[in-house]
DNA sequence: AATGAATGAGTGTTCATTCAT
DNA sequence: TATGAATGAACACTCATTCAT
C-alpha cells in the first residue's frame, strides 16, 4: 500500500488519523468480504473500536469507504494490468484478459456491483471516479482489439464495462452453483450463437 | 386472470378473501412499478386498504408476493411465447426472441432481477418454482437451436436463464444512460469478438 | 377526561391501543415537566415502556404529542374560562383573568411557548388548531372590552395571544428569581407608564 | 472595536491569536444572523478556517462567543443611548426609546433572547455581566422617569428587561406575520386596557 | 378471516467537547 | 498556541414481523 501518507485527496494525515483510517480499511475490507457492502457501517466502526463519528469523519458515505476500499485494490488490478499487457498474444487476448479480471474486481464484495453500476450514471458518486477509469482503459484494449480487426466496431467500452458488472452480478450466484461448463465472460466474448460457417 | 378461484395452492378461497387478493395484488403491480421490489409492504398494505396481518396472511414473504404478480403476468410472456413459436424463422431466431422477451419480463420492476437470481439457488423460494418453468422453457428453445447447429452446446439453459436475469440487472442502468448502439441481448448472442474467419 | 374512547381524529381506538395511547400521555406529562419539550422522544417511549415506534405511530411529531398532552389540558382551562364567566364583575376583568389562565396553560412545561410560537405561523402544526381556538377565545373576551370601552381598539386578540405566549416564555426566569412586585400580566394590562392625569 | 488588544479578560494576547479571534468573530457575526444562535459551532470553526480547539480556546463556551459578540454591538447601542439622552424631550420618551433600542438589540440574533433570558438568572454566564449592565441602564431610565411621574413606581428595570426580552423573542414570529396595528413595545407602555377616565 | 397495534433493533447523521500531536 | 482527530451518546424515524383483538 502506498496509502502510507496521503488519502485520496492528497493530504497528508496526521499518524493517528491515518493509522485509524487505515485499521477502519482493514476492518472494513473483512466485513463487507463477510457481510457483503450493504452491511451496516455502524458496525464497521464498533468492529474498528471506534465512534460512528470517526467513521463518518473519513468516509461520508459508503461510497466514499467502498471508493477507498477499491482504492486498495487498485494495485492489485494495475499488477494483473501489467501482466496481462506483457503477456498477451494478441489484442483479443488482452481484452478479455482485461475483462476477466475487472470481474474479479467487482466481484470482491457480495454486493458491490449494483453501487458501481448506480455510479455509472450518477455523477456525484466517488465511485464514478474509479468506474471512468477502468472505462478508459477498457477502451483502450478495446480500440486495439478493433483495430486488429477482432472486436466488432459497434462495441463501445462503457458497453463492455457495464456487461462485466452485470458477470460479476451473476457470478454471486453461479458460484453458489454447480460451476457452469460455459463460463458467462466466455459468452459475452463469443456468444451463444455458432458462426455462420 | 386465471386465478380467479385459487391462490397457488390450489385452495379455494372464500369470496372477500379472494376479493382482497386480488386487490391486493392490483395495488402491489402499481406499488413495484413505481417504487421498485425494495418498496415497504407496509406502504403496499396501506394502500390496498388493508392491515399489513392480511398481507401478511396471503403472502407471507415479498417472494410470495412477487411470485403471485408474475405468475399473474405469465399469461403474457406465455403470448409472446405463441408468437414466437408460429413466427419465427429458425430456432436460433425462437431462442433469440424468447431470451428477449424474458429479459422484458425480468425488467417489470425495478430491482426484480435480485430476487429472481436468488430463487435460482435458494430452494426455498416462492420464486423458484416461477424460474425452473422458464429455465425449461429456454432449455427446449436452446436444444432446439443446437439440433439445429445454429447455438453452440456447451451452453445450458440455466446459463442463458442468469444472463438474461444479469442484461435485465443492467438494463435499468443501460436505459438512464444514452442507448447504446448494441444491445446487451445482441452482444449476448455473438460476443464482442469477430468470428475467426 | 373524555378520552376514554376517543382520539383526536374521533376514531375510535382498540382498548389496548388506548390503554397505550394514554399510558403514553401520562409518561410524557411527567417527562415534559421535568425535562422541558425538548426532551428525547426516545426517553418517553422507553419510560412508557413501548418501542419508538409505538410512540411514533400514536404520535408522529413532537407537535402532535404536544398537542395531544395540552388537549388533555383543555378540560382543566375550560373550566376556568367557565369560573371567569360567570364570576367576573365586567368584560375588562374577564379578559385579565382569561389572560392568566393561558399564562398558566402556555407555561405548563418548560419550552412550551416556543413551539406555540412556531405553530402561529406554520399552518400544518398539529398545534395550529389549538392556538387558533384559544385566540378565537380571547377575540371574544376583547371584543367585549372593547365594547365596553375597557380595552384599546387598536389591539387584537392575536397579539394578545402572542404576548401572553411572550410572558409565558418570560416567566421561566421569573419565577426562578424572587418575584417581582408586578407581574408581567399586571404589565401587559396597564402598561409601565402612568396615565396623563 | 476598541477590542484591538484585550479580550474580555483583559489579557493581551498575541498579534495573531488576536487576529485569529477578530476573524471568528466576524464569521460568528455572519453565521449567527444567517442560522440563529444554535447553530453549529463546529460550522463556525470551519467557517473561520480554524480547529473547533481553537474556537473553544477562545470562546469555551456558545455563552462566552455570544457575550463577545454583544460587546462588540456595544458600541452601536452606546451610540443610541447618547442619542436618546440628548434628544428626548422627557424621561418618558427617553426609556421609551430605550426600551425600542434594547428591543433591536436582543432581536440581533435569531434565538438570542433565549440565552438572555437564561443569564439573567444564572450567576456564572459572561452574558450575565453584559444583562446586568443593560438592567442598571434600565434603571437609570426608570428611576428618571419614575420621579418625573410619567412611569409606575412599582416597576423596576430588571422586569422591563425581562419583558424587553420577551418582546425581542416574540417579534420573530410576529415579523414573519403580517405587521399588527400595536407594536408590542407600545402594548408594554400603556397596556391593552383603556385608564379608566 | 381480518385487523392493526406493538415491537425494537437498526439506519445514517450530528456535534460539543477533549486531547494527542 | 494551534490544530483537527476522536469521541460516543444522542437524535428522529423505519419496517418486517408477530399476535391480541
Amino acid at each position: 500500500m502506498t496509502s502510507s501518507s496521503s488519502a485520496a485527496g492528497g493530504r497528508v494525515l496526521r499518524a493517528d488519523a491515518r493509522r485509524n483510517r487505515d485499521h477502519i480499511l482493514e476492518v472494513a475490507q473483512r466485513f463487507f468480504t463477510e457481510h457483503g457492502v450493504d452491511g451496516s457501517l455502524d458496525a464497521v466502526a464498533k468492529q474498528a473500536g471506534v465512534g460512528p463519528g470517526t467513521l463518518y469523519r473519513h468516509f461520508p458515505t459508503r461510497e466514499a469507504l467502498l471508493a477507498a476500499l477499491l482504492e486498495a485494490r487498485e494495485e492489485v488490478l494495475g499488477q494483473r494490468l501489467e501482466t496481462i499487457r506483457s503477456e498477451s498474444a494478441d489484442a483479443a487476448e488482452a481484452l478479455r484478459g482485461w475483462l476477466e479480471a475487472l470481474v474479479d474486481w467487482a466481484g470482491a464484495f457480495d454486493g458491490l456491483p449494483e453501487p458501481l453500476r448506480a455510479a455509472m450514471t450518477a455523477e456525484r458518486s466517488p465511485l464514478a471516479l474509479t468506474c471512468e477509469g477502468y472505462i478508459s482503459t477498457t477502451d483502450a484494449f478495446l480500440s486495439a482489439a478493433q483495430r486488429e480487426g477482432s472486436a466488432r466496431g459497434d462495441v463501445r467500452g462503457r458497453d463492455l464495462f457495464l456487461a462485466v458488472l452485470a458477470t460479476s452480478w451473476a457470478r454471486g450466484a453461479a458460484l453458489a452453483d454447480e460451476q457452469s461448463p460455459v463460463a458467462m465472460v466466455d459468452l459475452l466474448a463469443t456468444g451463444w450463437a455458432t458462426p455462420p460457417s
